[in-house]
Formats: structure tokens, C-alpha cells, sequence
DNA sequence: GAATAAAATTGACCGCGGTCATTTTTTTGT
DNA sequence: ACAAAAAAATGACCGCGGTCAATTTTATTC
């Protein structure tokens, strides 16, 4: 029928009313919250009627998937970019920011589990898809330093995930702070990670 | 101030109102689903007014809850009656009409995660409550059989629920069917539970 | 058993996400 | 340069979860 490229020519004018979708939104995040963001707000910000949002995003999540994707995206890159973690205190150092920020909102918490499965291969989303990097990028931090060397590299990522995910879920727990999460962290990567004594 | 148990009198009329409340809910997603379920129809088929519902339920979730939790409740008394398991393929086995359950629908498993932590201590919920008791009954089946010994079977059982969860969670992932969850969850448990070769 | 207080129920109403037929703007063809 | 087609934007409208002042039912007191 027709190329990838040329399914639908896209006006400039959209690219523009989306990037004052996205900018109205993330001042009124920073302002206030995630939470307590409103579509109407947005389209009011930036200017535009409500349909036209619903034109540009599939819906409220979809745009709140973009914008927390593309945070996570930065921390992921500044993970990359640190060294190599050799010791478990370390992991969880660079981890640091990621897990404030997970943390930092019920809301963004529960849209990132909501989205951390792709949706399907052709169109993955881009909180599914910092998700496949982070994986990775634990991959390769647990084939190097101190770990053990008996599971496959990749393994031993989705796992480092699947603990990272536990602990924050934990961390809604009222009792449970941010203190705690990291010591519970700790204790869940050394069983997982290091070589069995 | 008053004791725990006289803070405020209930009226058997409201006790009778929220039973048929939930057995209105059971019967419509029994009929159709949880995803299509709506607190119009359920206070229709209970034949009571809407506010009556908010007045027996904090919001439609609550009731989710409610209904949830004792599914899960009836899963965990099944396995905890049914025998230790004695390797992992067994232990997967217990496991599966919980993994049916959570992987029936979306939205169940979301409601799931959303409350796996409890809100409080004191006001713990009834699915955080048959998490904490999942996470308990692993520990007991860590802590026989063959599996490794140098780890807290606490900790241990904290693991194998992540695990599930993250196993479940890839499911709603277009490309990974049920067959696949339990193939990656072995690999999971096997890294996790077994001694390092 | 009438009067009074408390508990339970009611339904009109609101907030907010999402839809869609219609209108406005841009692009394309000649 | 004009007309026809496609793309973008509009805002009235709907669905559904959730609220609350008002009403009805039950328990209590004399």
C-alpha cells in the first residue's frame, strides 16, 4: 500500500499544538502535580480546544506516558554514563534519582507499572520501552564487578527490576520510608546478586 | 475515648444493604466482567439509590476490593492446604489458579498491584492482608524442600511474589501468552530459590 | 406511645475524562 | 488563482464516578 514513512502527512502546525500541549502540561505538573493535573487545564494553558487534546494523546495516560517517559529516559542516560557499579551500595546509588522520582507520586508510580508491559511489539510505548534500556543496562552491570556468574546476565536484570518495582510498591506502605526502602532493596539485590556464601 | 468495638452501632438493615450490594456486583461481573462493571448497574440490581452505595463503599474500588481479596483469600487457603511443594515445577503448579485469576483481566491485576501495599497498619486492606499472607505461605515452602538455606525465608518469600508479579505483569504484554509466564517464571524461581551451581 | 436523636437512604447535582458532527485551515491538482 | 480534498481544530455533548443537603427509617428516652 504504502511506505512506513508516508502513512500520514503531518502538518506543521500539529507538531506545533502538540509542543504546547506537552509544554502546558509539564509547567502545570511542576507548578502543582501530577495528581492533580486536568485536561481542561492543559488545553487552557496552551490555548487550544479540549478535542484537539484528545486529537493529539489517545488519552489523559498517554500523555502522562510521554512525559514520564521521557524523565525516565534522562535518568537512564545518566546511568548509562556513570560507571559501572562494584558493589551492591553503589547500584543502588545510581539508582537514587530514579527511585525518587518513582517515588516521589503515587501517581507516577502507578502509571509507570501500568505501562512497564509494552502494549504490543509494533507499538510499544515509551515507558515500556526505558523500561527494555533500564533491563539492559542492569544486564550489563550484573555480568560485570563481584556478581554471580551462574544465570544469565539478562536474567539477572528483569530481576534487579522485579525487586526495584517491589520496593517502591512497599514504599506506599504508610510505615515504610524512603530509608527503609533502600535498606529492603539491599537486602533483596545481595541475596539476588552476589555469589551464595 | 470508647473501646474498639462500640465506635459506632451498625443496624442489620445496613449489613443486609451491603451484602445485596455485593451479591449484585458478583452477579455482574460473574455475567460479564470486572473491566464492564458500573456502580449504576450494581445499585440497580441491588435496587437501592446511588448514594447508598458510597455510603457502605469509600469508592468503586473499595468494592473491587472487597470482591478481589476474597478470591485471592480462597487461593491461599487452597495452597496452604495443598502440600509443601518439593522443586519448583510443583510450586508453579500450586500457584496456577491464583496466576488464572490475576491474568483473567486487566483490570483485576491492576487492582491488585494498586493494593498490594497496604494504605496504613491499622487499616490494612483485604488484598494487602492476602499478600502479606502469600508472601508468608512462600516462605514457609522456601524454607523445606531443596531449596537454598543462606537466605531468610522471608526474604526469600518476598522474592517469589515479586517474581509472580512481574511474571504476570510481561503477560498483558501482547507478545507473551500463558504458557510463556510460567516458563519465565521457572527461569525466575530457579535463579532465585535454587543453591548456585 | 409520643418525642427526640441517631443511623440509613435518597436522588439531584457536580467534576472530569472522552466523543463526534461540524467548521476552519492547509494542501493538492489543474 | 481557484476548487476540491485532506488535515486540524472546535465545543457542545455524554458517561460515569463521586458528593451532599434533605428525607425516611430505626433506636432511645421519658
Amino acid at each position: 500500500m504504502q511506505t512506513d514513512t508516508m502513512t500520514k502527512p503531518i502538518q506543521k502546525r500539529a507538531i506545533a499544538t502538540r509542543e504546547k500541549l506537552l509544554a502546558a502540561a509539564k509547567a502545570l505538573i511542576e507548578q502543582d502535580s501530577f495528581e492533580h493535573l486536568r485536561v481542561e487545564d492543559v488545553v487552557g494553558a496552551a490555548g487550544v480546544a479540549k478535542g484537539t487534546f484528545f486529537a493529539h494523546f489517545k488519552d489523559k495516560d498517554a500523555l502522562l506516558e510521554q512525559i514520564i517517559g521521557a524523565r525516565l529516559a534522562g535518568f537512564n542516560e545518566a546511568m548509562a554514563q556513570s560507571p559501572v557499579p562494584e558493589n551492591i551500595a553503589e547500584m543502588i546509588a545510581r539508582m537514587r534519582p530514579l527511585i525518587a522520582f518513582s517515588t516521589s507520586e503515587r501517581t507516577v508510580f502507578d502509571v509507570m507499572v501500568r505501562h512497564s508491559g509494552a502494549a504490543a511489539s509494533a507499538e510499544i510505548g515509551p515507558i515500556a520501552e526505558q523500561f527494555d534500556a533500564q533491563i539492559a543496562l542492569y544486564s550489563r552491570w550484573a555480568a560485570s564487578g563481584p556478581f554471580r556468574k551462574d544465570t544469565d546476565p539478562e536474567l539477572l536484570g528483569e530481576g534487579i527490576s522485579a525487586f526495584l518495582i517491589q520496593a517502591i510498591a512497599l514504599t506506599f506502605c504508610a510505615l515504610h520510608g524512603q530509608q527503609a526502602l533502600e535498606v529492603r532493596l539491599a537486602g533483596y539485590l545481595t541475596a539476588w546478586l552476589l555469589p551464595q556464601s
